[in-house]
DNA sequence: CTAGCATGATCAAACGATTGTTCACGAGTA
DNA sequence: TACTCGTGAACAATCGTTTGATCATGCTAG
């Protein structure tokens, strides 16, 4: 790999003019010739700047941490897509730490943080991360944007519109004659979990409907803890006509889990989920589901990082635009009756 | 964040002491109190080393790059989650770099591996991209594991068993009493295409049966090719009773597009996959399918870059152990004869 | 009593780039 | 002629670590 001074040696001059030739500084006083000599030599040697001694000296990686519970799965992948797109235009790079299946005592997290590898995080905390986490995490003094949670005070924060989007889903089953409806959340500790319950309650406040506490569960977004969720209301006397999943994973653990009790969806039970990946499409039935644009929330948390970096602002940004939208596929029907 | 000299002054030490005290070198002659003193100083500072020096130092980063096709489907994540997990144990961290809709022209690749940000990389290629793109990442001088891969001279790789997972998908078809067998491949271009085919093929002369040449089609990975081979093999005037599937996302695609031209799975045709990621399971009918060890593949391939980046070995790995496995879910049946 | 030596610690150069400061030189002015 | 000033380029310090070389000290051995 060739440096800055071998170019400076072979163009024959000093190291700082190569290196003010070469980062294009505006008002920098070199003569035609030495600039052409200095951009031939550079070109013959193939150089290029070493980007460790760069980040050294200006104390700029140019690398982001993406922090997110767990990298199988459709959402993280949109999530992902979104952030290195952005990413890209901004001449970033983007580093993957997984918070799934960390050791009690695992120093990754802070060590990403602290060592100066990265100008800033981009964090997505799972069911199993609590509110210290993300204290600890913000607490660092890096730049840091929290993706569907809003901290206090610290960092800025970029979401999606939980709240519509359920009262889309919602609003689908009940006007498709559906009034005994379930509920299957996240965990209760989770922010977006709350949004989005809140969303289903006030749709269903609106439409005059009771909602039994024993048809709204919080397990989780996970599979299992969708087919958790079937379980406990399968088992009850009357169970509902039709259940909102506050997260496509969970629902597809939903749908399994009603195959394996013989309940067919969607003549014995509706299913809408939050959030369209493109599993929802290949699921059996098809997926009736309210899209959220992930994508675009990568995007912008990522250009949120991107100012926070250059310029220190914070700000808690919800991303309506495209808005929260009903894409009906075959798990919803009216009810039996 | 306090650098080696605000832990020395604290202690008050030479810098030198502390760098060679934190960094545990054997050998070093320390005095117990001064080794007390420093470390009491670190802790209480909150001392963590600086990556970018450490780096520029040692032209060592710690980090890898992983250049893979796409991040949007469940192969991709299964090799991530190997690769992250090796990492981890390696001290290393994964940057990653999606080819996915790069522009032309586009720098990134290139920078990623000559500026120093990496100590080496990890390839995989996808149908989009060509051997001279191999080479250019390969010339570059870098450590560099291919995956599915196997590149002429330069650099190591690693492998599944696409031959004997192809032959076990095929034989599978054949012992349920298929004869009419169609394939639905990878891009001619694509090296583990090629064994896959050649398993296909191998099986099928084993059990001395003709293989049409227009039931084995090419068109590549992605369900939408996954699509179009269907297409094809549905317009022949007597269609094949079961299709191979080289890649799992394509047979989603086949899937959806049987499902569109009323054509039955397994009833009125069989569908067997390669690859068992986590979408088999939800899909309908929930696929039969090779399990491929991605997981095992992405944890050896960063072992073997990691070996490659402190010794300079590199060898071509096939990974056998587990071994392809057939999963046999709902998607296969015996021919409606 | 002093040369020799292990011990414990500091000095200082280097990694590659950035950047404020200085310097040499020739043209323009008094 | 002597002075200033602008121009084009080099000098040198710095970022935080690592590491070979060096040095001061107290002890043992001849």
């Amino acid at each position: 790999m060739a440096t800055l001074s071998d170019v400076a040696t072979r163009a024959g001059v000093s190291v700082s003019a190569v290196s003010r030739v070469l980062s294009e500084k505006p008002g920098v006083r070199v003569s035609v010739a030495t600039r052409q000599r200095i951009h031939d030599a550079a070109k013959e040697l193939n150089y290029r700047p070493n980007f460790t001694a760069r980040a050294l000296k200006s104390s700029r990686t140019h690398a982001v941490g993406l922090v997110v519970p767990g990298v199988t799965n459709a959402i993280f992948a949109e999530l992902m897509r979104g952030v290195e797109e952005e990413a890209r235009t901004k001449d970033y790079m983007v580093l993957i730490a997984s918070t799934e299946r960390l050791p009690e005592g695992e120093e990754s997290i802070p060590r990403l943080m602290g060592e100066g590898r990265v100008d800033g995080v981009l964090v997505q905390f799972g069911d199993h991360l609590s509110g210290d986490d993300l204290r600890t995490v913000t607490d660092s003094g890096l730049p840091v944007i929290s993706i569907n949670t809003i901290n206090p005070g610290k960092g800025g924060s970029v979401r999606v519109e939980d709240e519509a989007g359920m009262r889309l889903a919602t609003e689908h089953l009940i006007e498709l004659g559906h009034a005994r409806i379930g509920y299957a959340g996240g965990v209760p500790t989770s922010e977006s979990g709350q949004r989005r319950l809140a969303g289903f309650m006030e749709a269903m406040a609106t439409a005059k409907l009771t909602v039994e506490p024993e048809l709204v569960t919080d397990f989780g977004y996970y599979p299992k803890q969708g087919a958790q969720a079937l379980d406990a209301m399968a088992e009850l006397s009357t169970p509902p006509t039709a259940v909102v999943v506050a997260n496509i994973n969970a629902a597809h653990g939903v749908l399994s889990e009603a195959r394996r009790l013989g309940i067919r969806v969607p003549e014995d039970m509706s299913i809408v989920a939050m959030h369209d990946t493109w599993t929802a499409e290949i699921a059996w039935p098809p997926l009736t589901c309210v899209r959220l644009p992930l994508y675009e929330l990568g995007r912008a948390a990522m250009a949120s990082l991107w100012d926070n970096i250059n310029s220190g602002t914070a700000e808690d940004r919800v991303i309506a635009d495209p808005a929260p939208e009903l894409i009906v596929r075959e798990s919803t029907a009216p009810p039996a009756r």
